[in-house]
DNA sequence: CGTTAGCACTCAACTATACAGAGTGCTAAC
DNA sequence: GTTAGCACTCTGTATAGTTGAGTGCTAACG
């Protein structure tokens, strides 16, 4: 038996292990495992492979007489080289889109369905960094007086996501050089996102020699303004009650008080999500790797959704370390897919 | 010894037991109240005493042989009639005050910190029913063309409550149009809520022999379309985490997660607020009277907040029945007056 | 009649002990 | 490299005994 066939044999052990963790959440003895390889190995085999794994650092045991638990590491290893990747099939992804029914609906209305939707099918927790206008590109703005030293500044990323803000100026400005100053920044700055588009004032007001000098100028005051109170991406999470009824909660609850007040402080999150969410495609954070206070017990599946070409913002799922990985990456995929295809498509037309 | 005398001190002893097991959690037996009391009873009159309150109906005992707990019946008795109503200081509120810090923020951003703050100062569950333009009055409503077939409808209740949708038309309209019918909106329905200005408009179109018919029709439209998506009011829930920390969610886990799975259907629970927020001052819900499935174990105390005169949304703590009720009905008492009074000298300037 | 001391009684909670059973590591044989 | 066999370890559970807080009742007292 060479080298490769040996190292299968283990890491299908690995899987066995973890796979019966999850559903059953107590300690996975040998013999368990011999029964479910039909005995193709006897029970002693599978102990001295079992010792193996724990010195590789992918198992643990909690005391001498009991099975073996994985680690972060077990579940690190399963994830990225043993489990095999599931997908959903097209009569799946079918229903998804039917649970979201998104008729009459703003976006955040149906990023909230989608949450809980994936909560729903998924059992545990489930998240949403939903995009607002100010790190999205700029559709369109418009400027409306409202009275002389008052205008209403309208942001407009997209059909169904507009921020409006009353933006309080210093010289008055009538009607005519709003609609001059609203034409200037659609047609100069199309293309940018709101963030960049204020960068690019500015560099241009440091630039003093520029031609439009002026309308650069009052442009970054009112833009500045509109976009001061407008966050930069929001978090919902629907569904922590599946989390919180986990067994590894239920037996030591201040466990669960923790989880929830560390998920109170959205921002150190958020940080992390987003820098998940950069990256792209699927990721997938155990234990430790969060590295967020309170969330030591639980791991997050995460993934990116667009509109056309852009990322903008992401769904996950959050649970107990002990998640059934491969169905709920599977369904977190789908989602993205799904959340995706129907913003694209409502975006086009 | 007369009635009244009686009953007083029926009611003291009644109060002594129920703020004793707000912070023990365990049952109170009789030698610790007649301690409380410094001797001026004997434990055994206590005992009759107690059997009195018993036959009542406002305490329980769990077994024979253990002390007595409060019933939903022994708290509300103790809220309506023997609590004495705490006031917070002018000192506290110039803390809570500051705990608001409301610099740059806009009226939602306010409103979850008035969440946080709560939550910490009553390490409680703190609740924020938040109002939308939908129910505000019309202040302002603007409408801009976009394009020939698209009008961004604006509508402004206040600086700091603004929303805008794009509607699509059927029949193009000119930009003279658009700012005629914006007018006679303005004009003809300052003072409704949009709401009622929904309805006032629907009434007129069956009138038929109205002479501003077609403007009416117009504006129906548009504003039906704008309206569609916008929700009546939003729920904020901030520091689940201090209730199920509580012992009587620690030792039955399945109620933190049923309480949980409940508080997930924001609905149902909206639907109750608005109508406690309705009737106006501070109200109290006590275990059962909330009448919600996974409840049964809370209490909360909740009272509107205004915009002037306008009750527009409310502020609440949620906790379990046992609760220092007179601690928190003062926080509640004294976040409102805060939030109202930063709304309306916001709202003035 | 309200109050109180005294006392027997009850019942949850804790402790100690024994025991069953699941699972291991080791050894010797194949 | 694999396996049967076996002694060993440790948890979880069941059982019984003990403790102690708290009650209800009764009889006596002012």
């Amino acid at each position: 038996m060479n080298v490769s066939d040996l190292e299968q044999r283990r890491n299908k052990i690995l899987g066995l292990i973890i796979e019966a963790y999850v559903v059953t959440a107590s300690p996975v003895g040998s013999e368990y495992v011999a029964k479910k390889l039909r005995s193709s190995l006897s029970s002693a085999t599978i102990r001295n492979i079992m010792v193996d794994l724990e010195e590789a650092g992918f198992l643990h045991q909690p005391h001498t007489s009991a099975g073996r638990v994985p680690t972060d590491r077990g579940y690190r290893y399963y994830v990225d080289a043993v489990m095999d990747p599931r997908h959903l099939g097209p009569e799946q992804m079918r229903q998804m889109e039917l649970m979201l029914q998104p008729t009459e609906l703003d976006v955040d209305q149906l990023l909230e369905r989608a949450g809980a939707a994936l909560s729903e099918l998924t059992q545990q927790a489930a998240f949403v960094v939903a995009p607002t206008v100010k790190q999205s590109t700029v559709k369109q703005i418009e400027l409306v007086p409202l009275s002389v030293r008052r205008i209403l500044c309208v942001l407009i990323a997209n059909e169904e996501m507009i921020a409006s803000h009353v933006v309080e100026i210093q010289e008055p400005m009538t009607k005519d050089e709003a609609t001059a100053l609203a034409r200037f920044i659609n047609t100069e700055m199309a293309g940018l996102s709101f963030g960049d588009l204020l960068d690019s004032l500015e560099r241009r007001m440091l630039a003093q020699n520029d031609s439009f000098y002026h309308l650069v100028k009052r442009s970054l005051n009112i833009l500045q303004h509109a976009l001061s109170t407008e966050p930069n991406e929001r978090l919902f999470v629907e569904g922590m009650n599946y989390v919180v009824a986990q067994p590894e909660f239920r037996r030591d609850s201040r466990k669960a008080h923790t989880l929830l007040k560390s998920l109170d402080e959205e921002h150190e999150l958020l940080a992390r999500l987003h820098h998940d969410l950069g990256v792209g495609g699927v990721r997938m954070r155990i234990g430790r790797e969060i590295q967020m206070p309170g969330l030591e017990e639980c791991s997050y599946v995460t993934t990116p959704f667009a509109i056309g070409e852009d990322m903008v913002g992401g769904v996950g799922v959050l649970g107990p370390k002990r998640m059934d990985y491969p169905h709920i990456r599977s369904c977190v995929e789908g989602m993205a897919r799904c959340i995706t295809e129907l913003l694209t498509r409502w975006e086009g037309n």
